[in-house]
DNA sequence: CCTCCACCGGAACGTGAGGAGT
DNA sequence: ACTCCTCACGTTCCGGTGGAGG
């Protein structure tokens, strides 16, 4: 056995950990009981009101439900829901609740597919024929289902401002809210307040009969959040009131985000145990911050189309082989050029370039200010974050760009200033 | 104070891919 | 299989701009 075997089995059988129930620190954790919705109370309650309906065996007015991310829109959604399907199935009433993530919906079909397979579900059918691309054999199998059915549909649309196509959420509405008798009850959740700008104004009259406004959490009820979950978590000794009070308040700069105080918890507890360390202590916290931040942007650049990553890229040589103040559009767009004649790539015009550097700056990616250089005009400065050699390597990862990762770049600057 | 650089950024337009309807 | 439509992506055109330098 050699010292690599060794250390592997250490790390199943030796290592301790700071935390005795990680799950609940998961993303899409859900608590069991609406008490467990903490600073929310008001919230519920308005929530109930306009259900209130089902009770009366109504189809209850459909409501939008708007907040910024990690206010709890979707975890209160839930709660509530659940607990009405359970009151009402105690009082022998039949209410089935239906839940779409319109997260990167790219097709309206693909909607269908996702509502009709619940439906299917909740309703005890069987249907070979479901992955149907025909809209109007999705809509009339959903019509007959829901015809039959002698109770209270809810359709839960959650991140409605996260569709592909916002037309796809017009049709929608259109196809289920043509109703004689009741209609089923539609629940739209988005973080996007503009997002109604984009629906039709029919739509939009349809869908906001009810509206319910989440805003964000202070930094003392995200204390309350985090140490409820913490308890749960972590050993009693592993983490102390401090920590939970600096993720608090990193999340409070977040606008309110418990989403990003429940990682930043989950990751300084990794940190803590990567070095078996017995408990978290508030720098692990920073350290936690600032690795969830560069997560986020690996995983923005991974998602890059190849053109964007080549102009990142030469933003990066730029940066790198000449003076942090050269770092210009002028600059990067020639070696921009060079680079696409090297890999037999497109060149795209300066005037498309500079908005992807734009589109850069908004991901957080680059740093683009834009800075008069007097008699010699007016252009962006872009400023990279201390990780840019980090991202270099995830562009390589670009089938066509890897072959920039052993290309000569030192006579290629002297050539060109 | 005026000029002029080097690019910014809005608007209009072209093009190709892909979905919807027939 | 065909046409029509929509949309993302990109180009062309052009007026606008802030401040160093004359």
């Amino acid at each position: 056995m050699n010292d690599d075997e060794i250390s592997i089995e250490n790390m199943w059988t030796q290592s301790k950990s700071v935390f005795v129930n990680k799950s609940v620190l998961k993303v899409n954790y859900t608590p069991k009981k609406l008490s467990d919705a903490l600073h929310r109370e008001e919230i519920i309650n308005r929530y109930q009101r306009y259900l209130i309906d089902v009770s009366r065996g109504l189809s209850p007015n459909n409501i939008f439900v708007y907040g910024k991310s990690g206010t709890g829109k979707s975890l209160v959604t839930k709660l509530v829901l659940k607990d009405l399907v359970q009151v009402a199935s105690q009082r022998g009433m039949n209410v089935k609740v239906i839940n779409i993530n319109c997260e990167n919906l790219r097709t309206e079909n693909a909607m269908w597919i996702d509502i009709n397979s619940q439906m299917q579900e909740l309703f005890n059918v069987e249907n070979s024929h479901i992955l149907w691309n025909s809209r109007s054999k999705h809509v009339a199998f959903f019509q007959s289902l829901f015809n039959k059915y002698n109770g209270i549909l809810i359709i839960v649309l959650d991140e409605i401002d996260k569709a592909v196509d916002y037309n796809i959420i017009n049709k929608l509405v259109r196809s289920v809210s043509d109703y004689n008798n009741q209609s089923p009850c539609l629940i739209c959740i988005t973080n996007d307040v503009k997002f109604q700008n984009y629906l039709e104004s029919h739509v939009l009259s349809v869908l906001a009969q009810n509206e319910l406004q989440i805003d964000p959490y202070n930094a003392e009820e995200l204390c309350d959040i985090l140490r409820a979950r913490a308890r749960i978590a972590f050993k009693n000794e592993s983490i102390t009131d401090i920590v939970i009070q600096v993720c608090a308040a990193l999340s409070a700069q977040s606008y309110g985000d418990a989403r990003l105080g429940i990682s930043l918890l989950a990751k300084a507890g990794e940190i803590a145990d990567e070095i078996s360390r017995d408990y978290v202590i508030e720098n692990d916290v920073r350290l936690a911050n600032e690795r969830l931040e560069i997560d986020r942007i690996v995983e923005v650049v991974k998602t890059l189309p190849t053109q964007s990553k080549l102009v990142l890229l030469s933003c990066i040589y730029t940066y790198e082989h000449m003076s942090k103040r050269e770092c210009l559009t002028g600059n990067i767009y020639n070696i921009y050029k060079k680079f696409c004649i090297e890999l037999d790539i497109d060149i795209l015009t300066q005037r498309r370039v500079s908005d992807l550097i734009t589109e850069l700056d908004m991901l957080g990616i680059v740093n683009a200010v834009v800075v008069s250089k007097g008699r010699h005009g007016r252009t962006k400065e872009v400023v990279l974050d201390t990780n840019w050699r980090l991202l270099k390597n995830y562009c390589f990862e670009d089938s066509r760009l890897k072959f920039l990762k052993d290309f000569k770049y030192t006579s290629m600057f002297k050539s060109f200033f």
